[in-house]
DNA sequence: ATGGTGGAAGGTCCA
C-alpha cells in the first residue's frame, strides 16, 4: 500500500487556509506536515481540513512564530516532542501512525531555525542557535530506533545541485560549510536516507524561491530547504519524490513549495 | 554592495 507524505512550510496556516485545502483536495497526501503555522494550536482552522478527510491533527504552536502541525487521514498517536535547545519553541511535533499498513511508522515534523544573515556564530546568535540545533538533531538521531520518516523545513540546502549557484551561496546562510557539515553528520548519525536524492541523485532540485525576486520563476534562484528523510527500515520502500512547484505560483503563495514522498509499505 | 517581499504583532522582529 502506498503511503504519501507531504511537507510544506506554509508561512501562516491561518492566512493560507485555502491553499492548504487546495493541496489536500488536489493532491490528497495521506499525511501533510506543515511548518511556520504561526498560530496557537487552538486557532488553527481545523474544520475545513476535517471536512476534507483530515480529521486527525497533531500540532504545536505559539503566537506569531514557528509552529508545526501534522494533518492526517490515517489515525495518529501523538509522541513526545523534543525541546531542541531548551527554548520551548514549537519546532518539533511527532506522531506514530496508529493503523493500517504503515502502522508503527513514526512521523517527525521539524522546523530548523533559519539562522539569520551573518554566518558567524560568534557574532550572530541565530546562526549559533541553528548550528546547535542541528548538532542536537544528530545526538537525538543517534539514539532513536525504529521505522520513521523525518520531514520538514530544515533550512539547509546541502548539495551543489540543491542551490541555483553553489559558488555564489557558499557564504550565504543555508549553504555554508559549517551548516552542511553538521547537517550531513546528523543525517549519518540516524542513518537517515535523503529520499529526494536517493531517487534523483543528480540535477537541480529546489523547494524554496525567495519572495524578494521580481520574477521568482524566471530567475529561478531556488534552494532545496525542505526535506524528507527515512530511517533504514523503510528507506528501501521509497517509490516517488516530487516538488509541487506550481504551488509557488498559486495566489498569495508561501515562498516554499510542497515536497512529496511516496513509500510502498 | 545593496535591497528587494511577506507575515504577524502592534509601534518591530522574523523569515
Amino acid at each position: 500500500m502506498p503511503l504519501t507524505v507531504c511537507t510544506w512550510n506554509i508561512n501562516s496556516v491561518r492566512l493560507r487556509e485555502g491553499l492548504v485545502q487546495r493541496l489536500l483536495r488536489e493532491e490528497a497526501p495521506d499525511i501533510l506536515c506543515l511548518q511556520e503555522t504561526k498560530s496557537p494550536v487552538a486557532k488553527i482552522p481545523t474544520e475545513g481540513f476535517a471536512a476534507l478527510g483530515y480529521g486527525t491533527i497533531v500540532a504545536r504552536g505559539e503566537k506569531g512564530y514557528n509552529g508545526v502541525a501534522i494533518l492526517s487521514r490515517l489515525p495518529l498517536a501523538e509522541l513526545p516532542h523534543r525541546d531542541f535547545c531548551g527554548r520551548g519553541d514549537a519546532r518539533h511535533v511527532a506522531a506514530r501512525i496508529a493503523q493500517g499498513p504503515a502502522e508503527g511508522v513514526e512521523i517527525h515534523n521539524l522546523y530548523i531555525p533559519a539562522g539569520g544573515d551573518e554566518p558567524d556564530p560568534a557574532i550572530n546568535p541565530k546562526f549559533d542557535h541553528k548550528l546547535r540545533f542541528v548538532e542536537e538533531l544528530g545526538d537525538w538521531s543517534a539514539g532513536r530506533r525504529g521505522p520513521a520518516i523525518l520531514v520538514g523545513d530544515l533550512n539547509i540546502a546541502p548539495g551543489e545541485d540543491d542551490v541555483w549557484s553553489h559558488r555564489q551561496l557558499l557564504n550565504v546562510v543555508s549553504h555554508t560549510e559549517p551548516e552542511i557539515t553538521r547537517f550531513e553528520a546528523a543525517r549519518a548519525a540516524g542513518n537517515w536516507a535523503d529520499i529526494a536524492r536517493i531517487l534523483q541523485p543528480q540535477g537541480k532540485l529546489y523547494s524554496w524561491w525567495s519572495y524578494r525576486a521580481s520574477d521568482w520563476e524566471a530567475s529561478d534562484r531556488g534552494r532545496r530547504l525542505d526535506h524528507v528523510w527515512a530511517s533504514p527500515e523503510i528507506a528501501g520502500a521509497a517509490r516517488a519524490s516530487r516538488v509541487l512547484k506550481a504551488a509557488r505560483g498559486w495566489e498569495k503563495p508561501s515562498d516554499h513549495a510542497p515536497v512529496f514522498a511516496t513509500f510502498d509499505l
